[in-house]
DNA sequence: TTAGTTTGTAACAAAAATGTAACATTTAAA
DNA sequence: TTTAAATGTTACATTTTTGTTACAAACTAA
């Protein structure tokens, strides 16, 4: 995933848990609390798609939506309306408007992150994939496959998901309580020094000749890629 | 730092001190002190955390947590409470109620601190900004890492501790027993002198050529950056 | 100035953290 | 079932960090 999206949606709870949940897939995201605001920010962010809530204190998502339609700017943004509104009728008149598609409240993010990869695979194949990628490291989260430098790399399971839990975040140092609590699973107690062989055997795995050292161990804090 | 912190407390010694160590760490904070105000003004001001007692004069903690839970608008705020009641089963109870995080008087700014940015990082990433910058000196606490005019420097734990510690008030001065307080993990007992020599590697790390130098000694005082 | 206090510095030993290999146990696959 | 793979744990070597001491240097007050 690397693309950006845009929110305007008036309710912070929903923002903030949209927007974190996206950063978290590794999208850029940014957001506006209301219609007017939001169209200006918009053009600036140029996302590559917009998620947009029906009521809005100023202008409603329709009457965005149509003006974004009318903007040769913008015109072909792909947006999926946010909104309580169930009935049908309503539904038609949102994807009248210009909407690509619609997603009632209360959502579950996973509905909302399927319609996302929907909509952009369709609109722009490259910005949805589900490799996270640093250096010349690849992790397919499809195929469920690691490359550096091209080639293949073999990982046990939990080399892998210890892997893909540090590409989410490159760089940053997690302590082995945090990595324990995102990498086994909930509620195993395995000992602190346990997460240092682990660590070392996917030094190992994704070690190649004349390649630098991918992870940084920060003494008395933790491990990172770098 | 620049999130919103909303403080429901009703005593104004603990209020006043919180508030203004808060604010001079980059937060805007607001407080209530009893509860059926708190709830009010909470949700016009939109902290991204909250503080909350736990005895007061009219709703306890407990409840103002629960509601805020079953309250659409504002369910997801995360919430420290702060008591002085420290019995296992009460932690529990709070915890059951809602609430990210529990801390007991009498509490240390510091861990008051921490605890704020740990609950503010899973709930929140964006308000949470973790560089602390003075003059050409810049500590990454993602990351982990030290520059100083651009180029990494190596600390080891306690000198980046250190360095932290001063960071957040640089030009202050501390004297060694506070140092002591919030470097060191708490109730440890280490000769004071032991931090003269720890503040002498910080310097030597963090001096390069032609550079001046950034600790200041106050006699019979303390220390602090300059 | 001098005596007394405070701080800077280097050296050293003890403690802590980490890397690594080997082994036992569990899990999954054939 | 048999075999292989994956996992957790332990033990030990190595490296890094830490606290302390001893002494030199700097500072303060009389």
């Amino acid at each position: 995933m690397n693309g950006k999206i845009f929110i305007i949606e008036d309710e912070p709870s929903i923002i903030q848990l949209v927007q974190h949940n996206l950063e978290k897939n590794g999208f850029i995201v940014s957001s506006s609390v209301n219609g007017n605001d939001g169209l200006k920010e918009l053009k600036k962010f140029q996302p590559d798609l917009l998620l947009l809530d029906w009521m809005l204190p100023d202008l409603s998502g329709i009457e965005i939506c149509k003006n974004i339609r009318k903007d040769n700017s913008i015109k072909n943004l792909p947006v999926i309306m946010l909104t309580a509104k169930g009935e049908e009728e309503d539904k038609i008149k949102g994807l009248d408007s210009g909407v690509d598609d619609y997603l009632t409240k209360p959502f579950s993010f996973n509905e909302l992150m399927a319609r996302i990869k929907a909509v952009l695979r369709r609109s722009n194949p490259n910005t949805v994939s589900d490799n996270l990628e640093f250096e010349d490291l690849v992790l397919d989260r499809i195929e469920k496959r690691v490359y550096r430098d091209k080639k293949e790399i073999q990982l046990g399971p939990t080399e892998f998901r210890l892997l893909e839990f540090f590409l989410v975040n490159p760089k940053r140092v997690y302590s082995r309580d945090q990595i324990l609590e995102n990498v086994w699973p909930n509620n195993i107690n395995v000992e602190s020094r346990t997460i240092d062989v682990h660590i070392r055997r996917l030094r190992k795995s994704i070690n190649i000749q004349n390649k630098k050292e991918l992870i940084r161990t920060v003494r008395s804090s933790g491990y990172s890629l770098i």
